[in-house]
DNA sequence: CGGTATCCCTGAGGATACTG
DNA sequence: CAGTATCCTCAGGGATACCG
């Protein structure tokens, strides 16, 4: 099985290197399309509801917030919780593995954020 | 100065939570499209030269490789060094800010590869 | 060797309207 | 409330050929 295999082995070259990407893509996958990582961010801040999530994401429609959040729960990062069948009403919120994976994305945040001031720095770089 | 003020503040919501994406998008913009993160890894191998890295990351065209390597050297993960003008021989390798980078990627393929093995246990899934 | 130039195609995502 | 359905646009990326 690759994913114990590569922990032992030594890297030769490129060729090798290539097991190490497979689950690095896996993590930008699951989080790099548009909206994953604002509704990530707004569902570890609390539970939500499928509507409060349309309000909170500026510019999200439905059709994406569900899109997004059916790919978010099948790869077990988000839960939909039914939890009141009468009134129709859902919330979301995180798994286990999708707190986990909030410290991954803390060390991108962090990388990012200390990159943003040396190149602004650098080249004199405006803010967005 | 937002980056600066973020790391003071309390978050009260997610309209403040915002702040904390942006980091990790500007992240994802520079390592998540297709060809980023391998030349990043086989950059981070060694120093490799154009044909080199053509002929490293299959299906890669130079169309693609090239502008992803002006993509990365414009936001200084990569540098490119003319080694021998008479030649026209051509280098690149990371930069600082790069080799940096690799911290993070690292804890991306640690979480990824620690979620696959979960997911493959729980899900039966098969590798591809 | 180290790239550009052209043309093309697919799929992510937007707009809008509708439903149980 | 919690979504679907339809239609449409545009940019990321592929194929192929060519250049100094």
């Amino acid at each position: 099985m690759v994913v114990e295999k590569f922990n032992k082995m030594a890297i030769k070259d490129y060729q090798e290197c290539k097991v190490y990407i497979r689950p690095v893509r896996d993590v930008i996958d699951m989080i790099g399309s548009k909206w994953k990582l604002p509704i990530l961010v707004a569902l570890g801040f609390k539970d939500h509801r499928f509507n409060e999530l349309e309000r909170q994401i500026q510019g999200i429609t439905p059709r994406m917030l569900s899109r997004e959040l059916k790919d978010l729960e099948f790869n077990k990062l988000v839960k939909r919780v039914v939890s009141c069948p009468d009134d129709n009403i859902v919330k979301y919120g995180l798994t286990e593995e999708g707190k986990s994976l909030e410290q991954v994305i803390t060390a991108m945040r962090i990388w990012g954020t200390d990159y943003r001031k040396k190149i602004m720095k650098k080249n004199d770089f405006e803010l967005r």
